[in-house]
DNA sequence: CGACTTTGACCCGCGC
DNA sequence: GCGCGGGTCAAAGTCG
């Protein structure tokens, strides 16, 4: 019943920079007024930010400069004012008829100079006139916004079609795109580290040939055409619902929790057997069917060094059961979060049985209820790499599995990477803290045992300075991989499991503060400093960094973390 | 007394 | 069909 059954998941260059910076303009939105300049959002890749902000607020105050004024104020450039302008009439009218019964014998007002009534007059249609324009830039603002959201579900659409149908792209192709991507990072993190190499990134196979031309064929620098991003509007709506089917599947399914507003009613469900089949969609069942069969069973496993018989992750766990593992002479306990009832994640924690320091913690499923800042760590780093997980093995249910995409996630480091148990009974994403973060993995200088965390501005509110939250690859030197029973040997660079953190924080609940970057951050601070455990603290620095990933509109690359933020550099070790 | 743990039994899938 | 192993249930016990 694990309603597992899709794959989100985001990884890419150039579009999970875009994707993130979108994803972050939506809870700004929602969270305050929304910005003016809704296009260049759109079309800015790892734009800034504060620009935007400014300009917003430089607008704002032309504004109440305007209404310290005349009535026939100076409206800003982007705005029409002539509805305005009958309005302000209109308004007059119904002051003047309104005023007294003596003027209502004088149609024109004229007759009666009266300065003061005049001015007054005057003020307060210059009031009704700000509100009037107020309203309809309200009215704009909601447009846009409905749009900018369909934009982000076709954005996202379009990352999973990537993700599924990697491989049809031509060599020349990827390597194009490839290339062009990267030089996007060096433009983007101008501090001369910040060159990482980002694969995973591929043109979806059933794109139209349209969208394959745009980009193979457009400039080195041209990044995000208007076609391609008017083509990502046009996508049919059922391939959009598909998508978020998946994605709530995988980074959970309540309203309240991760999951959209719209989405189907899947936090309800709680907790409930595997065995019982549950599918919630009745369109192509069997498809369905496949897809849930290979959500629900998709795992998170954490190996981390610890002394303590469970790492501490923030959540409340119960125990419901305990086996004697086969070649493992360490019993394996079984736990259900408890922070509410019905929540379906489950968790299996088991000590290594070659080195018993090492314990294993195994997450299943996707908690479908607000989660306390600690405990918002390890969940955001399980959905994420779930996600990313699972959109690999959605693909494989498809029979669209692309060899391919094994050697595009690899890292540079692949070679450093953990082995992991190929014969996982169920697909598996591995984060292996057990080992000292490697110096020359991701081209970084040699800081082996410190994690910068750049903190967003969003959570001391530091003056909106633009951050640059450092990729997973540029903090994270601890290998990662992917076990899957149906693809041995897979690995998932962690700059997927990046983009698939990005991915899922923008289904992230908006309303709900908790899942806010800054409580991202501050969960990752919490669980460091609160945590005496330090594999578990370990482990939330990690996903702090992941979470953290989709806000900021260079993300994806940033290997300079001792950037001019003056906002970062929370550290542990 | 409620929450949690323990532990044997049970169910199910899979391989032989 | 049978055995094995993984996973879960639920009654009994424990703890604060």
């Amino acid at each position: 019943m694990d309603k597992n059954s899709g794959g989100g998941g985001g990884g890419g260059l150039s579009l999970d920079a875009t994707l993130a910076s979108q994803t972050h303009k939506r809870k700004q939105q929602q969270q305050q007024p929304p910005p003016m300049d809704f296009g260049f959002t759109l079309s800015c890749r790892g734009g800034n930010n504060d620009s935007e902000r400014v300009a917003e607020m430089d607008f704002f105050s032309a504004e109440k400069k305007a209404r310290g004024a005349a009535a026939d104020k100076v409206q800003p450039a982007s705005l029409s004012i002539k509805k305005e302008d009958f309005t302000i009439n209109t308004g007059l009218r119904l002051l003047t008829t309104n005023t007294g019964s003596d003027q209502s014998t004088v149609d024109d007002g004229l007759s009666r100079n009266d300065d003061d009534d005049k001015e007054n007059k005057n003020e307060l249609a210059a009031i009704q006139a700000e509100l009037s324009r107020m309203n309809e830039e309200n009215q704009r603002l909601r447009g846009t916004l409905n749009q900018v959201t369909s934009n982000y579900n076709s954005l996202q659409m379009h990352l999973v079609a990537l993700m599924q149908h990697p491989n049809q792209r031509t060599g020349n192709e990827a390597a194009d795109v490839d290339v062009d991507d990267e030089k996007m990072d060096v433009k983007q993190h101008d501090g001369g580290l910040a060159i990482v190499p980002r694969q995973f990134m591929g043109l979806s196979p059933d794109e139209p040939s349209n969208t394959l031309s745009d980009r193979s064929s457009s400039p080195p620098n041209n990044v995000e055409s208007s076609s391609t991003a008017d083509y990502r509007l046009q996508k049919s709506s059922s391939n959009v619902k598909e998508v978020e089917h998946r994605y709530n599947s995988v980074v959970g399914g309540d309203g309240r929790g991760f999951a959209r507003e719209d989405s189907p009613d899947q936090g309800s469900q709680g907790w409930l057997p595997n065995k019982q089949p549950k599918f919630l969609d009745s369109k192509s069942p069997d498809h369905q069917q496949a897809q849930e069969a290979t959500m629900r069973k998709a795992r998170v496993s954490v190996r981390a060094r610890s002394e303590a018989p469970m790492i501490t992750d923030g959540c409340q766990w119960r125990k419901y059961g305990q086996k004697m593992a086969k070649g493992n002479p360490c019993p394996r306990a079984y736990y259900r979060c408890t922070m509410a009832t019905g929540c379906p994640v489950r968790k299996q924690v088991q000590r290594c049985a070659e080195d018993r320091t090492i314990l294993i913690t195994t997450y299943e499923g996707n908690h479908n209820h607000p989660l306390p800042p600690a405990a918002m760590a390890m969940a955001s780093t399980t959905s994420a790499a779930a996600s990313m997980l699972l959109s690999g093995s959605m693909s494989s249910t498809d029979g669209l599995m692309n060899s391919n995409f094994l050697t595009r996630t690899m890292l540079p480091c692949s070679s450093s990477m953990a082995t992991i148990s190929a014969s996982a009974p169920f697909p598996t994403v591995t984060l292996d803290l057990t080992h000292s973060p490697s110096p020359l993995q991701f081209q970084r200088p040699p800081q082996p045992t410190q994690f910068h965390l750049n903190f967003p501005n969003g959570g001391a509110g530091l003056g909106g300075v633009p951050t640059q939250p450092p990729s997973l690859p540029q903090v994270f030197g601890q290998t990662l991989s992917v076990s899957q029973s149906k693809f041995s040997g897979l690995h998932a660079s962690a700059a997927d499991i990046d983009a698939a953190a990005q991915f899922q924080h923008a289904k992230m609940p908006m309303g709900a503060p908790s899942s806010s970057l800054a409580d991202t951050v501050s969960a990752a601070t919490a669980a460091i400093t609160a945590d005496p455990n330090f594999t578990a603290a370990l482990a939330a620095a990690i996903t702090s960094i992941i979470g953290s990933g989709g806000s900021s509109g260079n993300q994806t690359g940033s290997m300079n973390n001792n950037n001019n933020n003056s906002n970062s550099s929370n550290k542990t070790n």
